[in-house]
DNA sequence: CGAACGATTAGCT
DNA sequence: GCTAATCGTTCGA
């Protein structure tokens, strides 16, 4: 039925692989969810891991399209981000949260919590939540453990100011489900710019 | 080599 | 709403 994603489907800009991603089923050795909120990022984008060139920590932004990028947040929080747009670009779209449908059980042993809106909303608790560790930096997102299936409908989606960033704040790239209940934080109501 | 700073979260006021 | 926790990465001296 659902369609698994490949590489190739991650070889567009960050800002539209992000909103396309929205609705799309993300599962980590079978735990995980529907993607309600992701953040676009690009070399050219002063908040971005990539924006001052090739380091030890973001090579793998740099590396083929349809691979993980994983960093270590505040020293303490696992992100995951896919990788986008070209190799050697410095493209990412930060996985945000998911609405947990799959492996609930393993969620809550790992985060310590019952409520289902509080395992995935917000990008360390996702990580924590599926177990995400530096590990897994690099590795292909249609191989093992890794599983992406694409949205099996057209989601509404929303847009506003990305989440604990203080440079380019203007740009619009963070997205979401609309009416989501699993989004860290809500987005401003009203329209949906960008 | 030292220092500042996070693509965050949980807990308390 | 405000802040501590916590440590790897990055940048300047």
């Amino acid at each position: 039925m659902k369609k698994l994603l490949r590489s190739a489907d991650f070889a567009g800009d960050s800002q539209t692989v992000a909103r396309t991603l929205i609705g799309a089923v993300l599962l980590i050795d079978g735990v995980g969810g529907r993607i309600v909120e992701t953040e676009a990022y690009d070399r050219a984008d002063p908040a971005s891991h990539s924006f001052a060139g090739p380091t030890a920590r973001n090579q793998s932004m740099f590396g083929p399209p349809g691979r993980a990028y994983v960093y270590r947040s505040y020293g303490i929080h696992w992100c995951l981000n896919f990788v986008c747009r070209e190799e050697g670009h410095g493209a990412g779209v930060l996985i945000r949260a998911i609405e947990p449908l799959e492996g609930l059980d393993a969620m809550r042993r790992r985060r310590g919590v019952d409520d289902p809106r509080l395992l995935c909303s917000g990008p360390g608790r996702l990580g924590q939540a599926l177990a995400i560790t530096h590990d897994l930096n690099g590795r292909r997102l249609d191989q093992p453990p890794f599983q992406v299936h694409a949205a099996d409908a057209a989601y509404e989606t929303v847009a506003g100011p990305r989440i604990g960033i203080s440079k380019a704040t203007e740009l619009h790239w963070r997205f979401g489900l609309a009416g989501s209940r699993f989004l860290s934080r809500p987005f401003s109501r009203g329209r949906t710019p960008d």
